[in-house]
DNA sequence: CTTGAATCCTACTTGATAGATAGGATATGC
DNA sequence: GCATATCCTATCTATCAAGTAGGATTCAAG
């Protein structure tokens, strides 16, 4: 699971919407706010509207809203609108892989692994992302003493 | 979870130890089988051996086998070998992350995330990744429908 | 109906990296 | 000493991530 620059940044933004919801934000306020490059922002911020993600009102007092409810919108969302696919393998959809001789079994592991981050990407919401109250089968694998843990 | 060419046919290379173990195969053979380049497969391999995945045996009638049991390989260490961390987050491990605002509470969703591809594919052996008998967690992943799914 | 603050659009730069390929030096068994 | 391997160093090319630049467009308030 690589989650780029502009991936952590989008879901940052994205926590950050929430806790003004339903007012807009301005670009400059949401890039101070988690000392984000503006304009690197801005070209986030139109990302996450043509995903219909967020709306953005123009001019004075203008701004960016979240689109729907923060407890309807998951962090997997946020992160394939600016970052394509959670999951790749050699640039393919896991479901699209295909192997010969020992290998042959391998796209089930691909779709299994990809399962497993969407378990968890795609079941918290950006509600729960920004207070921190995760689903149980999350809060349990974060609680976990080895998931601290480099390897 | 973006598992890039090096990964995959670090991985498809692997499984193909595992049929011919403990016997050595050269590198030639092993491009074959899974039609790779074969310079491309003696670069991996290189990284499989630095990483004390595989033993290599030099000359007429050498090759590489694994230097330990199938069994006791997983298939997450020997993306690691050749990929690095399963998991970063702008390059940065999940754990090393920090925030303030509104986002103090992503690392723990990183770290979850991170743990979540860690059931997968570092409790799949390469035996298990060859037979296709995976641990049953990780069968019911790839079991369920929506999991061949795009999203 | 102007002004200021904001979004929006197009283009560009820069550096790093992936994915190879090339050629040969070195080791080994027969 | 010869055939067959691994092993080492270097190089190439295209793509992409990350960020910057400049200005055109929109809109509310006064």
């Amino acid at each position: 699971m690589q989650v780029s620059a502009r991936g952590e940044y989008a879901v940052r933004i994205a926590v950050t919407l929430v806790t003004g919801h339903p007012r807009t934000i301005s670009a400059s306020s949401l890039a101070s706010a988690q000392q984000l490059p503006r304009k690197f922002a801005e070209v986030i911020l139109g990302d996450l509207r043509r995903a219909h993600l967020v709306d953005s009102v123009r001019g004075v007092e203008g701004g960016y809203r979240l689109a729907r409810p923060p407890a309807r919108i998951s962090v997997g969302e946020v992160l394939r609108a600016v970052d394509g696919p959670l999951s790749e393998v050699r640039g393919r959809r896991p479901e699209e892989t295909s192997y010969e001789g020992a290998a042959v079994n391998l796209p089930r592991l691909w779709v299994a692994a990809r399962a497993a981050v969407r378990s968890v990407l795609d079941e918290v919401s950006l509600e729960q992302a920004a207070s921190g109250d995760f689903p149980v089968s999350v809060k349990e694998l974060a609680a976990e003493e080895d998931a601290w843990l480099p390897r």
